[in-house]
DNA sequence: CCGCATATATCGCGACGTGATATATATGGA
DNA sequence: TCCATATATATCACGTCGCGATATATGCGG
């Protein structure tokens, strides 16, 4: 699972979001480093959908403009804590041999 | 960065290895997860060498067939170390979503 | 002698993120 | 008033990349 996939479904396990909502909420999560194209975004909730990950939300007029909600099932739910948990064992397999080869690990130190 | 990738860098970062041993390595890093597949493999390891983050070490015959080395560089380390650190990152971000919103955390709870 | 593990390498396919493009409305500055 | 920018949707061609298949060769165990 691509990053960007990732940070789409955390966004979507905040609370049911619309596109454009869910381009900013990534960039806020991800502190500025990934800015989701709409060509991705797109295709991306597409597949959401097809493999019942998220579902469509509701819609609604806001000023004048179409927001098209998607909000993430339990299926979806279960995915991103999985690999949340793949993240998170990946990311402490590579700092344990960090540490051990002596590699100074990212925090700043 | 793909998780294959990353992996990789990781088998890479304990101690120089030639291929068929990071595709073992890997399997045991990601507790039996991932198999790399040798089209990925030679495939990544090409890439790496062209980024400057691994290069060519060693090369042996043991019983009779080479080992082709390969090591990674201190660009290659630092590159992991800040991809770990995105992982950590991703990952205690869709933890707190989901502990927020009452989603069982995939610790096996 | 044959199958499996070890060990290398290549190639076509399909999946996917990117960049470009298109369309439309509200807001704000020149 | 006019145009640029932000908001908000959607599509498509392109390039990258992991996968599966394929090829080649040796050592070992049954």
């Amino acid at each position: 699972m691509s990053e960007q996939v990732f940070l789409i479904l955390t966004a979507l396990a905040d609370e049911p979001k619309h596109g454009y909502g869910i381009v900013q909420a990534v960039e806020k999560l991800s502190e500025n480093r990934v800015r989701l194209r709409v060509g991705t975004l797109y295709g991306v909730l597409d597949r959401l959908v097809a493999d019942g990950w998220a579902e469509r939300d509701k819609e609604e007029i806001h000023q004048g403009r179409l927001r098209r909600y998607y909000r993430l099932t339990d299926l979806g739910g279960r995915v991103l804590a999985e690999q949340a948990r793949r993240l998170a064992a990946n990311a402490a397999a590579a700092n344990s041999v960090l540490r051990a080869r002596g590699w100074a690990l990212g925090g700043g130190a």
